[in-house]
DNA sequence: CCCTTATTTAGAATGATTCCAATTATTGAC
DNA sequence: GTCAATAATTGGAATCATTCTAAATAAGGG
């Protein structure tokens, strides 16, 4: 990333967490920063990992920290495709997730109209789908 | 239930244990029973709080041990709707939930086929969908 | 530069689940 | 029915992910 872009990439960072009442700190830029710089949907450990690299004395309750905070301001998202660690995903578009079971790589899929249109129970107040399509990746299906 | 019902149900537990090769216990047919009798997605907490109602002696692990053989024997399905303990939903018939964030009710919705029509990446081969969808109840909504 | 308040930090606490090793129950063979 | 082999149950300890706590530090407005 050159240095034009990080510049914007804070400022817009810095925008964001303002608007929502928090501050811009040097923890929650590094692990902006390391979900946009690999979008696997790690999990917060997985995240405190990368995060280190950069910033050797970032605390683990800081990344669950700031993870929050980025959750609440809308530049990232929760998802949840099993029971275990929570994976976090930078991608705001509305998608789905395609997860391979044998080897956990995660695919985001843009959702079709027509994936989100079923008749609920009445009444019922939709917020948000939470779509995930389980199976087994491409190089897993191969080595087998 | 009726006795005959209810023997109809056992034969076909038993059954169904067998083919995976679990033994049919009482404490098996206990858990299969809360699941059947309130449909509410419970927790396997709740499920334990149930089941000691009939069976004031089973324990905790057990009826995670139970929860565990019937979902491998194919009558039970786990929901992990957000992060926290998953729940135990016996309708085995292609559905998605309709999740409350407010009071936490749970609703199977069936699964029109549109729903499950997206294309995914290539080569990858699909299992399974685990659809939800958040927001707020009809009784939620009135009280807002 | 100073003050207020938010954030970070290490470690303790919690909640859900899994593991463990001893006891008990089921099942198939005789 | 009795017995042995094996699977299941049990209470409690261990583990994993996350949240909480209280003291130290850092942002940011005036
Ligand atoms: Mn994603
Ligand atoms: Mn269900
Ligand atoms: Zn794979
Ligand atoms: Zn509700």
């Amino acid at each position: 990333m050159n240095p034009v872009e990080n510049h914007t990439l804070d400022h817009e960072l810095g925008e964001r967490l303002a608007t929502s009442g928090f501050r811009f700190t040097s923890q929650r830029r590094c692990v902006y920063d390391v979900l946009l710089q690999k979008r696997d949907h790690p999990t917060a450990e997985e995240v405190f990992q990368r995060a280190k690299r950069q910033m050797p004395d970032i605390s683990h309750a800081t990344v669950y920290n700031c993870l929050d905070a980025l959750v609440a301001c809308g530049l990232v998202r929760q998802v949840q495709l099993e029971r275990g660690a929570t994976r976090y995903c930078p991608n705001m578009e509305e998608h789905c997730h395609y997860y391979c079971d044998e080897c956990g790589a995660v695919f985001d899929v843009a959702l079709p109209p027509e994936a989100t249109s079923m008749p609920g129970p009445k009444g019922f107040k939709i917020d948000h789908y939470e779509i995930a399509v389980h199976g087994f990746c491409a190089d897993c299906v191969k080595k087998k």
